[in-house]
DNA sequence: ATCATTGCAAAAGATTTGCAAGGTC
DNA sequence: GACCTTGCAAATCTTTTGCAATGAT
């Protein structure tokens, strides 16, 4: 769903924070500096982080800009509650991506490198549904992640063992 | 994998007591009463668990036949290693379930009973087989949970709101 | 001015680990 | 007897919470 307004014959879509802005005022919240500075964070590259990796990326304590642990992880609520991001769990930690205004997708995850590749396919959500509706099931969603070791990986392990031994 | 052996034409499975004895020999591990106990306790019942419910479903401590909770969590990993068990997240905790003789599937999970509901799709495999060629991933498995309300919950809910009121 | 939000310190929940005592091969 | 395992206590890791100070509307 992303979120797109017509006006007329315009097109209007929000951007992340004017879509996260009518979130908080709808419900009494404040914006405040720091949510601003995680908005305009999060979606200024595409990618898949958990919580150690975005305060790692953010400025560190004392510097401007500045966003504590506590205050992160409440934001990040915010945000999947919001609409902005999807949440998944993957080895024990929780993992997010964005949501707002991108396409449902899954993902090939490889074992040796921990990336995450994307994938679409609506041929997916066509036997997604059908299995729900052989279940009497009213679906909210799905969550699919093909294990694996990504071509990159499978040829350096082939070629020479020497960089992963060396770790 | 149901790990079947053929002999001439007498077709022997080992139980998963037999098979998790050979992993440990093969490991220079040791059998011991604990472990030969959750092995009998979990594969004594088809169900899905996790690690707490599992201890709370052994003998407390003090009666015979209690076992430790870091064994019991150092004895899921072995049994996970061993294929006996497949291990998922699901809202942040470890689940585990019997994989060992049990045919490959996947899960519809209720979010308001929290119950996971099993079926297998041939149709799913080959999808996810041919993704994977697609991205030339050497695929070692996957993981699809369907999100949504049961029926029954979403009967009951319908029909009166009181129970969910009421807790 | 009111009331949401922040950062700190501490708590909480799940899982893991060091280690001495005990059990298995 | 050698050495793997266990249970205990304590540590770890990730995430959450209480609370006083600060900030947004």
């Amino acid at each position: 769903m992303p979120e797109e307004y017509s006006l007329g014959s315009v097109r209007v879509s929000l951007t992340p924070q004017e879509r996260f802005e009518e979130y908080l005022q709808s419900r009494g919240m404040r914006n405040t500096d720091q949510r601003r500075t995680l908005v305009e964070h999060i979606f200024s590259h595409h990618d898949h982080f958990d919580a150690d990796q975005l305060i790692a990326s953010l400025p560190a304590k004392g510097e401007t800009g500045y966003v504590s642990r506590p205050t992160v992880y409440r934001a990040l609520s915010e945000f999947v509650d919001a609409g902005l991001l999807r949440k998944f769990e993957l080895a024990g930690r929780a993992v997010y991506e964005h949501d707002y205004g991108y396409p449902q997708h899954d993902h090939l995850y490889c074992k040796t490198c921990q990336r995450l590749f994307e994938f679409k396919s609506d041929e997916l959500v066509d036997l997604r549904n059908r299995v729900a509706k052989d279940h009497s099931f009213r679906v909210t969603g799905h969550r699919l992640i093909i294990h694996g070791i990504c071509d990159e990986c499978a040829k350096s392990r082939r070629r020479t063992r020497r960089k992963v031994d060396l770790v």
